[in-house]
Formats: C-alpha cells, structure tokens, sequence
DNA sequence: TCTGGGGTCCTAGGACCC
DNA sequence: TCTGGGGTCCTAGGACCC
C-alpha cells in the first residue's frame, strides 16, 4: 500500500516570527543570529533603532536570514563577520527561542486537530502521516496549510510524496508558501535534476566524494556503477545511496520519540585558558551543570552517563563520557562525573567551547507525571 | 573575520561474558 | 598454548540535521 506522507517546513521560521513582531522589517534582509545583547532599542520618538550586520562585532553564526537577506548570498551557518561583508546593511536580531518555541507548539497543535500522526523534527518542521486520513490529499494539504496561517499567521511549504525522503525534498522545491505532491512517477523529471546534497543525509563530506568521482546529481547517482559504489563507500553505504537515489524510503513516520541525551555548551567570547582563566572557566562549567540538572529535572529525566566536550582555539573538538553505576540528576553529581571527565583530558592549549552532556537517559519516577504527559503531548511540545 | 547550540545515528575497538 | 564465535556494554569520534 502506497503511503501519503507530508514534510511541513515553517519559511524562515524564526526570521518570520520576528516579523510578527517588528513588522516595520517587513521587505528588508533581515538575520537572526549573534548575542542576546543586541536588543532593537526604542527611540524618543517611538521608532525603533536596529542593530545592522555591519556594526556587530564577535562570535556567533547566522540561524535565520530572511528571503530578502538570502538574495546577498547569506545562510544559515555563516559566520556573522562574513555575512556582514555580503550584506553590511542588512538588519540582525538576536535569538529568541522562547518566542519561537510558542509559535512551534501553536502551528504544531493547529496540525495535529488535523492530522494527528506527527512527528516532530525540531522547532520548525514536522513529518504528518496522511495514509490513513479520508479524503483528497490535495485538499488536506491547503487546509493545514490554512490552519498554520490562521493559527500563527505565518507561512509554510509542504510537500506530500510516498515517503520521508521524497517528501522532504518536495516542501524545499516551491518555497516559500509551496505546496507540492509528488508520486514515484514524478521521479525521474523532478528528482534526478537535483544535485545529490538535496538527499537528507547526503552532508558536505560525501558530496564532496561523490563529486571527486563525478557524481553530482541524483540522476548520476541513479546511474552509477553499484559495485563502483561499494568500493568507495562500503556495502551499507553504497546500497542506501542506490535506494535514496531511486526515491526508495521505508522508514516510518515516529510520533512518540524520547530523547537520548540532553546537553548544555556555549562558546566563550575570548578563548580561555584552564589554568589561567581557571576562575571564570570553572563558573562556567558550574553553571552549565546547573542549567543541564534543571533541564532533567524538569523534563523528569536521570542520566546514567555523563559527558563533556571541549573545543580548543584550533577547533578541534574532543569528547570524554562516563557511565555511572547509578542514575545522576541533580547539579552537584552530574557536576562531579564531568569533572572526572575532564581529568582525562589536556589542557594545554586555550579552549573555545566547554559542553555537558546527559545520556542513557531514564525517566526519573520523581516527575512521574511529566513523564505521563509526554505520552498524550509529547508531539506537541518542543 | 572564520566556524552557535541542540540533537541523532553510525562506526569501531576493547572489555567481558557465555 | 592456542583457539572459536556471538552478544552486550562502554568509550571516542565523526557525519549530518535543524
């Protein structure tokens, strides 16, 4: 039996939010990303003063740019500094997750009175099982469609195919406010066209390998030589790219997911060293541990392995964990489990990131009826 | 002027047990 | 003294995603 599965994806989710709240913005590139700092500031005159991209200065990458920012080149991931050079003019706003996570639960409840088989992948994009739901696809699709503009009054693309990895690249094809249904007939015309790293989990490493063997496209990647292919990228590998390729997905639509792990990192404004910096550092390190036992406790979690990362100035990245022999979920032990970790690592050079990290996670009992609540509205929640 | 913060999944080696 | 597989757990790193 054919499935019908949707891949709904908010346009520009946290810039557009933002727009609800500064509509002045409306029509301008405008980026989110930066400090917290950079606050717009209101005027005597009652007009509001935005920071641009050329006056900031510092750490920190763009999450949101607007589709008028896009036009100057600027993305996701790039580094504020260099955005600043594509687009001095354009207007950047700090993060607000809050604000975000209020508009993710109230598009995702408008949906779910819909189509209730959801699940959720991040603030701003959900899978919706349509297989089992009467009526015209087509038209299921507008209503939702209505239903998030209605409820948040804001915009989203979608696209409906047979599976998760068709219908992912569908909602991409017409934003924003796409609407787009695909069969497997569809393949040839609208899929193999498109470059290879439009596949959800082809990254920048194996594009690039692919491309060091002339593959570009998923067309090529279709075409390609599967005993070629397990040579350079071994059995597995080779057959999920052969499957991708040919639009073949059967993985389900998950609408109950716990989380693995939970963590806390953030980068420092200057690079810190451990032992001259110790004082500072070590506030860090506490406060992180604080917010990471907060955050367990709250969702009604324990951990039995703690982590940590470090980043060190040359970006290197290094990783150390324990398993405790019982489950940890207050400040003081996840606390003394990460400074365990960190005795096994050098500390030499000057670091960028600290992190702590929370897995093996298992519901505490303590917040039982936290845990009871995310069975019923667990898809509902971010 | 480089590169955020929150996650998931996979691989691979070693320990340990049967 | 050498010889097995199979399974699970733990740890570290890396690719990828939003």
């Amino acid at each position: 039996m054919c499935r019908r599965i949707a891949h709904l994806d908010m346009d520009a989710f946290y810039a557009s939010v933002e727009l609800l709240r500064y509509p002045e913005l409306r029509k301008l590139p405008v980026v989110i990303g930066g400090r917290s700092d950079n606050q717009p500031v209101v005027l005597k005159d009652g007009n509001r003063h935005f920071t641009r991209l050329r006056d900031y200065a510092g750490r920190g990458v763009i999450t949101t740019a607007t589709y008028e920012a896009r036009v100057f080149g600027v993305s996701s991931g790039m580094g504020l500094m260099k955005a600043a050079q594509l687009a001095p003019n354009a207007i950047l706003l700090p993060a607000d997750f809050q604000a975000y996570r209020h508009y993710s639960r109230l598009f995702k409840a408008a949906v779910a009175d819909i189509a209730p088989q959801i699940e959720d992948c991040g603030i701003d994009e959900i899978y919706i099982d349509l297989t089992t739901l009467p009526g015209d696809v087509l038209a299921i699709a507008q209503r939702i469609k209505q239903a998030v503009w209605e409820s948040t009054g804001l915009s989203c693309s979608i696209g409906v195919a047979p599976n998760k990895l068709l219908s992912k690249i569908c909602s991409d094809l017409e934003k924003p406010d796409g609407l787009t249904l695909m069969g497997l007939a569809d393949i040839p015309a609208r899929i193999w066209p498109l470059p290879a790293k439009k596949i959800n989990g082809i990254g920048p490493k194996l594009n690039q390998k692919l491309a060091a063997l002339g593959i570009t496209t998923i067309a090529e990647l279709a075409r390609a030589d599967a005993g070629h292919l397990r040579i350079h990228f071994g059995q597995g590998y080779s057959r999920w790219l052969k499957e991708v390729s040919h639009g073949v997905d059967e993985r389900p639509v998950i609408t109950n997911a716990e989380p693995k792990s939970i963590s806390r990192e953030t980068t420092f404004e200057r690079n810190l060293h451990a032992r001259h910096d110790r004082p500072v550092l070590s506030e860090i390190f506490t406060a992180l541990c604080k917010d990471l036992a907060k955050d367990l406790q709250r969702r009604g979690y324990t951990a039995r392995t703690i982590g940590i990362k470090l980043r060190y100035e040359d970006f290197r990245t290094i990783t150390r964990d324990i398993t405790l022999s019982f489950p940890a979920g207050d400040a003081a032990a996840i606390r003394r489990a990460a400074e365990e970790c960190l005795r096994r690592v050098p500390l030499k050079r000057k670091l960028r990131l600290l992190g702590v990290r929370a897995s093996s996670l298992s519901t505490s009992g303590i917040s039982q009826s936290a845990s009871e609540m995310r069975q019923g509205e667990l898809s509902l929640l971010v």
